[in-house]
DNA sequence: TTACAATATGAGTATATAATCATATAGTCA
DNA sequence: TGACTATATGATTATATACTCATATTGTAA
């Protein structure tokens, strides 16, 4: 691959990460694991604004991990690729290496 | 999980997932792949300032993705988690299905 | 039609992040 | 010692992101 395509490619890699990288965006991705669900549902779940739900939530369609559809007056959210899951399960391992080693810091003091 | 032990969980992971969202951080991770590197081939490779990759790489540190030491005058980092790198499969599994569907329009036309 | 409910979005503000340049620190070697 | 190299970091500026409030849009139902 050229150096201008790597360069696109990891662009985009970005963004997905990017649209990831919220505590609430990351709470939204937990909840719809379980089934898609309306905006009112997501934002009592992670407990904000609608408002600002509705913009995270298009984040995540903007950079394709979500899609959406009406259904009355609600719109009705839900993954797109549910490999984004594991991107959680490599996190948590990380996570738990850490929880680890601190423990380890731990006993020695 | 309490919904406080959860907001801490969701916290951490988009640390995590912070300290991978940007391009010349993907490419550097990329790099090292291929095994530990100084800092100044690094910049080289992804054709930053050092200054600059130098903050990149202690952004990752801070979130426990590398770890360096030192050899001489140079600065050798790594990747401390390769697991970190399944994370782009998922990334380009999701590219690659955007891609299809952007065919499929396009055909469509 | 009017009133209401769910969602989206513009505007403003606050905060975080990134890049650059200058400078500091630490190790090497003549 | 002094000159040099690799790296890190303070200060500045530019840009991006997040949140809030107010308002617009769209669909429902009386």
């Amino acid at each position: 691959m050229s150096g201008k395509n790597k360069r696109m490619l990891f662009e985009r890699q970005a963004e997905i990460a990017r649209a990831i990288a919220h505590p609430l965006r990351i709470a939204i991705i937990n909840f719809l694991k379980g089934g898609e669900q309306c905006v009112c549902d997501i934002a009592k779940y992670v407990g904000s604004e609608r408002s600002n739900v509705s913009r995270h939530l298009s984040v995540m369609v903007g950079a394709g991990l979500l899609e959406s559809r009406k259904e009355g007056l609600k719109v009705i959210y839900k993954l797109k690729y549910t490999c984004i899951v594991d991107f959680f399960a490599c996190v948590s391992s990380v996570l738990k290496q850490q929880a680890k080693e601190s423990e380890k810091l731990l006993k020695a003091l």
